[in-house]
DNA sequence: AAAAAAC
C-alpha cells in the first residue's frame, strides 16, 4: 500500500486500506492489471489477495481481506462469493448503506416516469413543487403567515439616499421585501428606497437559505493555488472580504453563509468586477467561482439601484398599478450550460440577495414554462438561465435584456461544447442587450481554447484575464486511483468498491451513456443498493428528485452521465467512480472534482481498459501533476500510445485550438514527461501569447 | 460516439 493519505477526517483511509489498489505498483512484472471477479476467486485467496492473485492470475487489483471491512457484513460476503452480494441483501441491507428495496417507495414513484408518456405531464407539474418551494419555503410553511409578521416593516427602510443612476426610480416592496425568497412585490408609487440598505430580516427565510451545509470552500486548503491576473490596470487582489467595500447587505450575507475568507479566485475576481472591468477567468467550479461573480455583481446592483430598468418594467405594464404581465428587464444575466447548475447558481443568488430588493429568478427547460413566467412577472432583477429557455422567454416577450448591465457566462467552454454558441450569440449579440463596453461581461471557463478566445474577443472589452490553478486535479484532497478492469468485470468490481465504501458516504458513479446509466442503475437496484440516476433523458422532475435523494443521503449512490460532471456542488461525496472513463481529460477533472470538496478527503477510482486508450496520456499527466500513484501499465501504455498516435494531445472538439485540455502547453515531442521538465520558452503555436509558469510544473498560455 | 439543451 503505497498511497499516502493526507488527512483523515472521515476514516476514508481505512476504507482505502481495505481496498488493495496495488495495481498501480505493477507488481507482477507490469502485467498485473487484471481484476478477478469475486466469483472466480477462491476464499482463501481473498484473504491473501495480493500474493495468490498476482502469482496465479496476474491480478494486481485485488480486494482486501474482508475482515478489514465493517464487521456487519463481511460474513455474508465470505459465505458465498458466487452469489455473495445477494446474501447481504437478505439481511436487510449492506451495512446500512440503504434501506431494503421495498422500503424505497419514493424511488419507484419517479422511476416510472422515465421515458415520459402520458404520465409525464401531470408529474412534471407536480414536480414543480420544488420550484414552488423557493417561494413557499421548506415544509410548506404557510406563506402569508410567515410573511405577515414583517409586513410593512420595510417602510422603515425609507432612506434619503439616492444614487446617481436611480434618480426618479423609487419604489417600495410590500410584504417585507424579501426578494431573495421570491416573495416580494414591487409597489409602484413607493419612493425613497435605497437599494443599498437591507430590508427587514425574516427568520424563516434566513433559516431556509443559510441552514444548509456550508458550500463554501475550506479556504486554508487553497492558499497555495496560484492565480495570475493580466490586463491593463488590473486592480490589486484582496485578502479579506473586508478589503473591498461591498456594502452592508453583502457583508451580512457573507457572514450568514459562514464564508470566512475569500478563495483564490474570489480574491482576484471581486476587486476586478467591483472596479467594473470585464473579466475572463479560467477557473473551475469548486473554486468558489459562483460567489466570485455573485458577490460583486449584487453588491454593485445594491449600490446603483435598479436604474432605468425599473421604468422600463413599468412602461411595459398593461395594467395600471399591477405588476403582473409585464416584461421584465433583468439587470444581470447569468447563463449556465445545465439546468441543475442554473438552479444551483440561483440558490446561491438567493442567499446573497437576502434582505435586498433584488429578486433573483431562474429559467430552464424541462420545467413548466407558465410557472416560470409567473415567477418572472413578480419581478426579476437577476436572471439565471439555460440558453434555450431564455431565448424562448425573450421570444415570448417576457424578458428584455435592454438594461442588462451585467452578463456572466458560466462554464463557457462547456456551453460551446454543447453547441450553445448560436444561442449565446442570439442572446448577447442579436437582441437588445447593451453592447460590450456598456455592459460588464464576465466569462468563466475551465479551459481557454481558440473558440473561447474568439468569444472573449467578441464579448469582452479591455478585459482582465485570470488564470486560477487547477483545483480538482491538483488537490491533494483527492486520491486518484486508476485500475484496469475489463468491461465484463466492471459490475462486480463496482460492487466491491461500493461495499468497501463507508455507509454514510455518497458515491457518484459516472457512465458514458444515458442507456448505460439506466442499465447500471437497474443492476445496482436489483442488487439491493439504494441508488438513483441522473441523465438527460430523464424528466426534469426526475433529475431534480434524483439529485435531492442523493444529496440527502437517501440514495447514497448516484449513477450519472456527464450532466452531473460539472458544477454541481454536493457536499459529502466521498467517492467518485468512473465506471466508464470519459474521452477527454477535462471531463475527468470535472468529474473527480465532485469529491474532495470543502477541504474534505475524497477518492476517485477509474476503470480503465482497452477502450480508454485515447485518454491514456492526459490521464497520466494529471496523475503525475497531482502527485498520484501511477500504475506502471499506464505509463507503458502512454509511452506506446505516444508512438502510435501523431495527433495525441490535440483536441478533437477544439481542433485548431492550441491545446486539447486547456491552456496548458503540451510538449509535442519526446518523452511524455518532457513537458514537465521546465519552462517552455518557445513557440506557443503562433498565438503570440505569453507563457506563464503558474507552478513549477504547469504552464499557462494566454493571449493579451 | 455520446452527452448536453426549447417547445
Amino acid at each position: 500500500m503505497s498511497h499516502v493519505v493526507v488527512d483523515n477526517p472521515h476514516g476514508l483511509d481505512q476504507q482505502l486500506a481495505a481496498l488493495d489498489l496495488n495495481s498501480a505498483d505493477g507488481q507482477g512484472g507490469g502485467t498485473g492489471r487484471r481484476y478477478i471477479p469475486p466469483h472466480l476467486r477462491n476464499k482463501d485467496a481473498s484473504k491473501n489477495a495480493g500474493n495468490a492473485y498476482s502469482a496465479g492470475r496476474q491480478c494486481g487489483y485485488s480486494v482486501a481481506p474482508v475482515n478489514l471491512y465493517s464487521p456487519g457484513w463481511d460474513n455474508g460476503r465470505s459465505n458465498g462469493f458466487v452469489n455473495g452480494y445477494h446474501d447481504n441483501r437478505s439481511n436487510g441491507g449492506f451495512g446500512g448503506r440503504g434501506p431494503p428495496r421495498n422500503d424505497r417507495g419514493g424511488r419507484g414513484a419517479y422511476r416510472g416516469n422515465r421515458g415520459g408518456g402520458s404520465f409525464n405531464q401531470p408529474l412534471q407539474n407536480a414536480g414543480f413543487g420544488t420550484y414552488e418551494n423557493k417561494d413557499g419555503g421548506w415544509g410548506g410553511a404557510p406563506r402569508d403567515a410567515a410573511y405577515n409578521s414583517f409586513g410593512g416593516r420595510t417602510d422603515r427602510n425609507k432612506s434619503s439616499f439616492f444614487n446617481d443612476r436611480g434618480a426618479g426610480s423609487r419604489g417600495r416592496y410590500e410584504r417585507g421585501g424579501f426578494s431573495g425568497g421570491g416573495n416580494s412585490r414591487w409597489v409602484e408609487d413607493a419612493r425613497d428606497d435605497d437599494w443599498s440598505k437591507p430590508t427587514a430580516p425574516n427568520e424563516r427565510l434566513e433559516h431556509e437559505l443559510f441552514s444548509g451545509s456550508n458550500t463554501g470552500i475550506n479556504f486554508e486548503k487553497y492558499d497555495d493555488i496560484p492565480v495570475e491576473a493580466t490586463g491593463s490596470n488590473c486592480p490589486p487582489h484582496i485578502e479579506s472580504f473586508h478589503d473591498v467595500d461591498m456594502g452592508e447587505i453583502i457583508m451580512g450575507n457573507i457572514t450568514l453563509s459562514r464564508y470566512t475568507r475569500p478563495t483564490p479566485v474570489q480574491k482576484h475576481a471581486i476587486p476586478i468586477i467591483k472596479s467594473k472591468r470585464d473579466l475572463m477567468a479560467c477557473a473551475q467550479t469548486g473554486s468558489g467561482k459562483t460567489a466570485a461573480f455573485l458577490l460583486p455583481v449584487l453588491s454593485q446592483i445594491y449600490t446603483d439601484g435598479p436604474g432605468d430598468a425599473l421604468q422600463a418594467v413599468k412602461n411595459s405594464g398593461q395594467e395600471n398599478g399591477r405588476y403582473g404581465r409585464r416584461k421584465q428587464y433583468p439587470i444581470s444575466l447569468v447563463l449556465a450550460p445545465t439546468r441543475e447548475l442554473a438552479l444551483q447558481i440561483y440558490d446561491e443568488a438567493r442567499k446573497f440577495a437576502y434582505r435586498s430588493r433584488v429578486r433573483p429568478c431562474v429559467v430552464y427547460g424541462g420545467a413548466d414554462i407558465g410557472q416560470q413566467i409567473r415567477d418572472l412577472e413578480r419581478g426579476c432583477h437577476l436572471l439565471v438561465a439555460t440558453p434555450g429557455r431564455l431565448v424562448d422567454m425573450m421570444e415570448r416577450g417576457k424578458i428584455g435584456l435592454d438594461y442588462c448591465n451585467y452578463l456572466v457566462l458560466d462554464e463557457a467552454d462547456r456551453m460551446l461544447d454543447m453547441g450553445f454558441e448560436p444561442q449565446i450569440r442570439r442572446i448577447v449579440e442579436q437582441d437588445t442587450m447593451p453592447p460590450k463596453g456598456i455592459r460588464q461581461t464576465m466569462m468563466f471557463s475551465a479551459t481557454f481554447p481558440k473558440e473561447i478566445q474568439i468569444l472573449a474577443r467578441d464579448f469582452l472589452e479591455d478585459y482582465i484575464f485570470l488564470a486560477v490553478g487547477r483545483v480538482g486535479s491538483t488537490s491533494e484532497n483527492i486520491t486518484q486511483k486508476v485500475v484496469w478492469v475489463e468491461e465484463t468485470d466492471k459490475r462486480s468490481f463496482l460492487l466491491d468498491l461500493l461495499n468497501a465504501t463507508g455507509k454514510d458516504s455518497l458515491t457518484l458513479v459516472f457512465v458514458e451513456t444515458k442507456k448505460g446509466a439506466d442499465a447500471l442503475e437497474d443492476f445496482l437496484y436489483h442488487e439491493g443498493y439504494a441508488c438513483t440516476s441522473i441523465h438527460g433523458d430523464r424528466s426534469q422532475r426526475d433529475r431534480e428528485e434524483a439529485l435531492h435523494q442523493f444529496r440527502s443521503g437517501r440514495c447514497p449512490i448516484l449513477v450519472a452521465t456527464a450532466v452531473a460532471a460539472r458544477g454541481l456542488d454536493i457536499s459529502n461525496v466521498k467517492h467518485v467512480i468512473n465506471f466508464d472513463l470519459p474521452s477527454d481529460i477535462e471531463e475527468y477533472v470535472h468529474r473527480i472534482g465532485r469529491t474532495g470538496r470543502v477541504g474534505n478527503l475524497g477518492l476517485a477510482t477509474s476503470f480503465f481498459n482497452d477502450k480508454n486508450s485515447n485518454i491514456t496520456k492526459d490521464l497520466l499527466d494529471i496523475l503525475v501533476e497531482a502527485k498520484q500513484e501511477v500504475p506502471s501499465w499506464l505509463e507503458s501504455l502512454a509511452y506506446e500510445h505516444q508512438h502510435k498516435s501523431s495527433n495525441r494531445g490535440r483536441s478533437k472538439r477544439f481542433s485548431g485550438g492550441f491545446g486539447a485540455r486547456d491552456y496548458r502547453q503540451t510538449s509535442g515531442s519526446g518523452n511524455f514527461s518532457a513537458n514537465r521538465a521546465g519552462r517552455n520558452t518557445g513557440g506557443n503555436r503562433g498565438f503570440g501569447g505569453v507563457l506563464l509558469n503558474l507552478r513549477a510544473d504547469r504552464k499557462i498560455l494566454f493571449i493579451l
